[in-house]
RNA sequence: GCUCCCUUCGUCUAGCGGUCUAGGACGUCGCCCUCUCACGGCGAAAACAGGGGUUCGAGUCCCCUAGGGAGCGCCA
């Protein structure tokens, strides 16, 4: 089998949110793992909504995802290839122009489902006579134009959904171009998987019926249609849909609250799959775990707060020259030995920042008990200290001042940090040093 | 209103007529580890939406009901 070349088609109208990192996601990783082509389509052809800052927001996620294009393109450049396209469906009498007022038409939908009927085009424009049309246009009207649909039953073999059909004749003839010469995404999304020789079209369950009336198109053109897999769509733990309203769920939300790309992928990936939700920091791997015939065909509710478990657990197993990076910019490297001591503790890698604070400073001591840490400060071991300092440290302490326990470490855990919870001191403490411990030690901020 | 799809522990799911006293993961709870909070280890509780069929036998097949999702645009 030749390689897969497959394509992301967001129209650059929001930011995109978890849902679309999902296909985008499936789409990139399938590509990756078949050494295949990734492309990202820019459905731009409702030019009065889209927007190059959207544009260019969505390249930059799927670069934080570490999904980047390898091929990027947009409709609003290939409007020729459309008109052709347009004028070959014209020729072969499936493309037919239509004269009715979107007002007419929306009235027409309504009666249609106050009578409980399906709000279907009737096709009246189908028979109208040339004369008619003449005057109609006379009249000042311009057409906007439908496809024709074969009143068949439109099957197809879906990768997610097993053998599909779609009764074509319980369908609208849709309409491909407006009344002022632009186009819907129908039509530009068939010719340009034709033209990009898409053969794989991954993309969620709301296209299901879209696609019986593409493959017609396909059809209509003389193309033979692509492989299909649409995925189950996500909903909130509240259960309702994602919709770009959901500002905190966009990519860039997510990023800015801190969260991990492996973190968001691994949930976007895994939910609704037979894979078990959990944290696969390679992309390679999660790549190894797409199986479309195991992804569920009911709608998979996630709970956000799982981004953040999720994000807890990657950062645990983090190596240290994953984070160093990022720490650098917090200004919060202090070395491996101390990443490996906090990561246990952290949920973002943010977070590394307040511990960098406790070991470096300034740390203002709690001291409740000043004759037991003037005490413990009196067998304080001579440097250089390393990982058995505060082993040897405490039992010289608990040797000459009695004390054991939590009435033992507690306090000098709240005098050399500040807090009472942390990384264990025996990791922490060198890291600390003589020099600051000793001053916090003895009441300073240090 | 009509069409299509779906319904197994709290959540994501395994299951494709007997191997199901229903398995896993996350979460929850308990125990262990332990100077604290975490991490980690071990263990427990927890589900076949309801009702009819078919069958020797149904979580698995069929029908109905209920619930959920999607579609029915001069949006994508």
């Amino acid at each position: 089998m030749s390689k897969p070349i497959v394509r992301f088609a967001p129209s650059p109208t929001g930011h995109i949110h978890i849902g679309n990192t999902r296909v985008a996601l499936l789409n990139a990783l399938y590509a990756r793992r078949e050494g295949g082509t990734f492309i990202l389509r820019f459905d731009d052809t409702d030019l009065a909504r889209s927007k190059q800052e959207y544009a260019d927001s969505i390249e930059a996620d799927l670069r934080w995802l570490g999904i980047p294009p390898d091929v990027i393109v947009r409709q609003s450049d290939r409007f020729d290839l459309y008109d052709a396209a347009a004028e070959r469906l014209k020729a072969v009498g499936r493309l037919y122009p239509c004269y009715e007022t979107q007002e007419e038409l929306e009235f027409r939908r309504k009666r249609q489902l106050a009578r409980g009927l399906p709000p279907i085009y009737d096709r009246a424009a189908l028979k109208l006579t040339d004369e008619d049309r003449a005057k109609l246009e006379q009249d000042g009207r311009r057409p906007h134009w439908r496809f024709r649909l074969e009143p068949t039953n439109v099957t197809w073999d879906d990768l997610v959904r097993g053998p599909c059909h779609v009764d074509c004749s319980s369908l609208s003839d849709p309409v491909l171009v407006r009344e002022d010469g632009t186009y819907l995404y129908t039509l530009p999304s068939v010719v340009d998987d034709i033209e990009l020789k898409v053969t794989h079209v991954i993309r969620g369950e709301d296209h299901v019926t879209n696609t019986a009336v593409q493959i017609q198109i396909f059809e209509a053109l003389g193309a033979a249609a692509p492989t299909f897999a649409h995925h189950s769509l996500l909903i909130t733990a509240s259960g309702e849909g994602l919709s770009k309203r959901l500002g905190h769920l966009s990519i860039k939300g997510l990023r800015e609250a801190g969260l991990e790309p492996q973190a968001v992928a691994s949930l976007a990936v895994l939910v609704g799959s037979a894979e078990a939700v959990r944290p696969v920091a390679d992309l390679d791997e999660l790549a190894r775990l797409i199986d479309f015939s195991h992804i569920s065909r009911a709608p998979a509710k996630f709970d956000e707060s799982e981004l953040e478990h999720l994000n807890a657990r990657l950062i645990h197993e983090m190596p240290y020259g994953a984070a160093r990076e990022r720490l650098a910019e917090l200004g919060a490297d202090e070395g491996e030995a101390f990443w490996n001591a906090v990561r246990g503790n952290l949920t973002k890698v943010r977070d590394a920042a307040e511990w960098a604070k406790v070991v470096r400073g300034p740390v203002t001591p709690v001291i409740e008990d000043k004759a037991f840490i003037d005490a413990a400060t009196g067998v304080l071991p001579d440097a250089p200290w390393d990982a058995a300092t505060w082993k040897s440290w405490t039992e010289a302490v608990k040797a000459s001042t009695g004390v054991k326990g939590k009435a033992l470490f507690m306090p000098l855990r709240l005098a050399l940090t500040g807090l009472d919870h942390g990384p264990e001191l025996g990791a922490l403490l060198p890291l600390i040093g003589p020099e600051r411990a000793k001053a916090r030690l003895s009441g300073q901020a240090a």
